[in-house]
DNA sequence: CAAGGTACCTTGCATTACAAGGTAAGTTGG
DNA sequence: CCAACTTACCTTGTAATGCAAGGTACCTTG
């Protein structure tokens, strides 16, 4: 609410901050996971490296678009199991189509070029 | 030098570095240009800021990835405009496939949620 | 000569992705 | 039992960079 968040409608913030939001918003809206095996996926699909989703996380259980619970398990420590809150699923939908924007705004400057 | 850029080719890199540049490089493959006159349509198109280009262009043109030559105008200060090199064009297909492989994970990620 | 548009540029702030490094739980082999 | 390995959590520090705010300078018009 009114946060301030800077104007966060800019596509510029979505470009940096959206990406990875869009793509862990993406996932959990399927289905729960944890941090660790969302960073493996993402390692593969986009790159991002682990210490990368432990703040992510935490940024995002602050903006309460993630809750979690413990779990524990039988090959190693206990994992937090994060799934979307309401905002979260809005945040999806609303990061969803800013990425696809964005995408058609980026395509029609590059591919354009004959 | 050359790029001890940090491991360059990651594409989290691309992700903020790239779709800028690349729309730069997008714009200057068809026509030469002038900083004001790209941040102008990136404004409209990304909503890019006009700050962004100036450090922008130096940085490309740091890279050689551009170069320009200075026109005198009839309605304003002269303009520097911008072309590319032969780095920068192979830059701009390098950069445009990582946009286009970028995407398409994405896409694999977000559009698979039904 | 003042106002307004064009076009260039710099400084400082905030954000953030990652590398490097650390903790701890469970399994397996000697 | 202890060392090595994997899973899984986490923190700190660095570097990059987009932007707001602010500034300079040229040219035209009234």
């Amino acid at each position: 609410m009114n946060d301030s968040t800077t104007g966060s409608d800019s596509i510029q913030v979505q470009l940096k901050k959206g990406a990875l939001e869009l793509c862990v918003l993406a996932l959990l809206s399927r289905k729960e996971s944890y941090a660790y095996e969302i960073s493996s996926t993402l390692a593969e699909a986009v790159g991002m490296g682990e210490s990368t989703i432990y703040p992510l996380m935490r940024r995002m259980q602050k903006e309460g678009l993630v809750q979690f619970r413990l779990a524990e398990t039988s090959t190693g420590p206990s994992r937090k199991y994060y799934t979307l809150t309401h905002a979260g699923r809005r945040r999806f939908e609303k990061q969803r189509s800013e990425w696809t924007n964005f995408m058609t705004a980026v395509n029609g400057i590059v591919g354009d070029s004959q």
